[in-house]
DNA sequence: GTCTATAAATCGATAGAC
DNA sequence: GTCTATCGATTTATAGAC
């Protein structure tokens, strides 16, 4: 272990404030934190900070940047893991039993985007981010759809933009009700399952 | 036009209030709009504000209480004046068209929904109405299929929570990105017009 | 680049006069 | 019930030492 240069000692700062950041955006919501608390539960002070990030919602959108790479990670890594569809399926239903909404991450997510945005450096690069998620979905759809020869039932950049409105919208009522269940996004999804019967018919 | 009573007149200054509120929460978001703003905006003093409202939080909620009886109205209105099927789907395809997200209900009670998703009192108080919106919704659903001889894909709840998460979801991203359309939510909309083909058949 | 210290402003909420 | 005045806590953000 060599000693750390000057920029790895700053990209880890950097790294230990966006991860404590997190931690509290997460258990408390991003208004409801305040840099102080980020700076003292990180181990420094609060012009520390400051360094490292321009203003508050710099460090929500690096927050939200380190959040979605996670979220990516657990579900490519959960689709690869599985064979079938209906495993693939099944393991996305584990998957969002217990992280749609009720983690907090979409949330988080949707606090953030609608408190800012009004700000419009922070409005376009969320702008920006969900057309990358909505475009590398539909890749992924349209990739699985031709692995397994089904059809989609509508082009896959809208399927995508369903789906993904759809898992928006029942985590954030997921959030402050949790008797609200995600059956309906599986639903959703063994509905583009059924479409499974006449691949290659006519 | 008699003289106002103590009760009436404080139900004006409450509903004044409401409606400055409402303007100030929608323009500039429910975080970024102090009390004291919407005092003076309304031409009262803050402490007006603090006889008629405990806390800011409940200001919020008759805000949003307002606002949601606005959107019901317009959309029972919307329904009744439609005869066919067709109509009531296009012209709720209008409505959806510049009501959804752009306007920024959906941004406002989303905003305030996960803002103050740690305060139990309006954590519950939420819950509940998300409940009631979708059983009206749903009874909506199942009164309208029966009429036109629709058979639903899925039990009327479920459909209601699907269409309102889905027009949850789109409302959200269209606050920060106005490029994204709607057509999805009437799609699915259409879908379920599409099980109109075999009605009485069994 | 990180620290301490603090500015500067604002917030939500309260007290007491009327 | 509404006012003025203000508290007290907290916020984002900055200045200057190291």
């Amino acid at each position: 272990m060599a000693r750390l240069t000057r920029k790895e000692t700053q990209e880890q700062t950097r790294a230990r404030l966006v991860e404590t950041a997190k931690d509290l955006f997460l258990a408390s919501g991003y208004n409801a934190t305040s840099l102080g608390q980020v700076a003292e539960a990180a181990g420094y002070s609060k012009g520390a900070v400051y360094s490292n990030f321009a203003t508050k919602h710099e460090l929500g959108l690096a927050v939200l940047e380190a959040v979605q790479r996670e979220r990516i990670a657990a579900v490519v890594t959960l689709l690869v893991g599985a064979d079938t569809f209906e495993d693939k399926l099944a393991a996305f239903g584990r998957w969002a039993e217990t992280n749609i909404g009720d983690v907090g991450w979409t949330a988080l997510e949707v606090e953030f985007a609608t408190s800012t945005r009004h700000i419009e450096e922070v409005r376009a690069a969320l702008a920006d981010r969900r057309r990358r998620v909505t475009t590398a979905l539909a890749e992924l759809l349209h990739e699985q759809a031709e692995t397994f020869g089904i059809t989609l039932p509508a082009p896959a950049e809208d399927v995508a933009t369903h789906l993904l409105a759809l898992g928006i919208g029942l985590g954030v009522q997921r959030a402050f009700d949790p008797e609200l269940q995600v059956t309906v996004l599986l639903d959703a999804l063994a509905e583009l399952a059924a479409n499974n019967k006449a691949p290659q018919a006519g």
